[in-house]
DNA sequence: TTCACTGCAAAAAGTTTGCACTGAG
DNA sequence: CTCAGTGCAAACTTTTTGCAGTGAA
């Protein structure tokens, strides 16, 4: 952990008791957690933390790289930053991760045919995971 | 057009003005408005529209399928519903469209790697269109 | 000590809903 | 004639902001 603190304080952010906590909970989470999940859960063991802190806090780590965020409505966040992209349920909106090698061509035949500069990629596939799709049948 | 109306009633949906006005404006902008331009435009030429009107004219075309929704925050709409992703700029939110044949083969991966049974996919990719980049370099 | 951060409350931004009236079929 | 659609206003959800007090460095 006390490498991502180090990320903070290189960005001239400080350590705070709050941002602490909630690093510590999106470093362990393994889900896609929601800015109100994240403060439900944080709250927890932090009572007094406020909502605002919480995006706040967000929206600093996410800054600084350590967490990333995606673009659905509300939000959610993750701090496996690493190349990876998401599946989301139609039906439950479970989200899981899949991984896929050849994005960086795809990067580079996206820049050729629109001339912009890609900094960032959010790539999304939608349907029914397969807890869905079994009851589906049924 | 007449496709496109054929489309509603086939849906069980009645043909009203303000449906055709915003058929009519979705059809023929290049862009990929917000539900605010749409509503912006649309009362041009039809001053008594309401904005709830054009959300809820919105949300039936997109369930008719005669307009697709991107998961952007504000939503963007698009009548192009063919085979084709989109590259945002990230300082002008410039948006444009790119093709790409293989996101079947793409999609075929995600539902071996996963398990989930694929309906739709929101590919986007963000950057710097290239307006914004000559300006950066100034 | 200092100024970035917190907590609170209020506002903003985007979207949805309830309801009485209207007009498409 | 009937009921789906409209316009209006109000509610709701998600996110952002202003500000006085607090505590990390």
């Amino acid at each position: 952990m006390d490498e991502e603190f180090r990320a903070l304080r290189r960005h001239g952010y400080r350590l705070t008791p709050q941002r602490e906590t909630i690093m510590k909970f999106m470093k362990t989470t393994p889900g896609h957690p929601t800015a109100e999940e994240v403060f439900s859960y944080v709250k927890q063991s932090f009572p007094s933390i406020s909502f605002s802190t919480v995006y706040n806090t967000l929206r600093t780590l996410k800054k600084v790289g350590l967490i990333r965020e995606l673009a659905y409505n509300p939000s959610r966040f993750e701090s496996n930053v690493g190349d990876h992209y998401h599946v989301v349920c139609l039906n439950c909106n479970h989200i899981a991760n899949f991984i896929w090698p050849s994005m960086k061509e795809l990067q580079e035949e996206v820049e050729k045919q629109t001339n912009f500069r890609i900094a960032a990629q959010d790539v999304g596939f939608f349907g029914l995971c397969p807890g869905c799709r079994s009851k589906e049948k049924e």
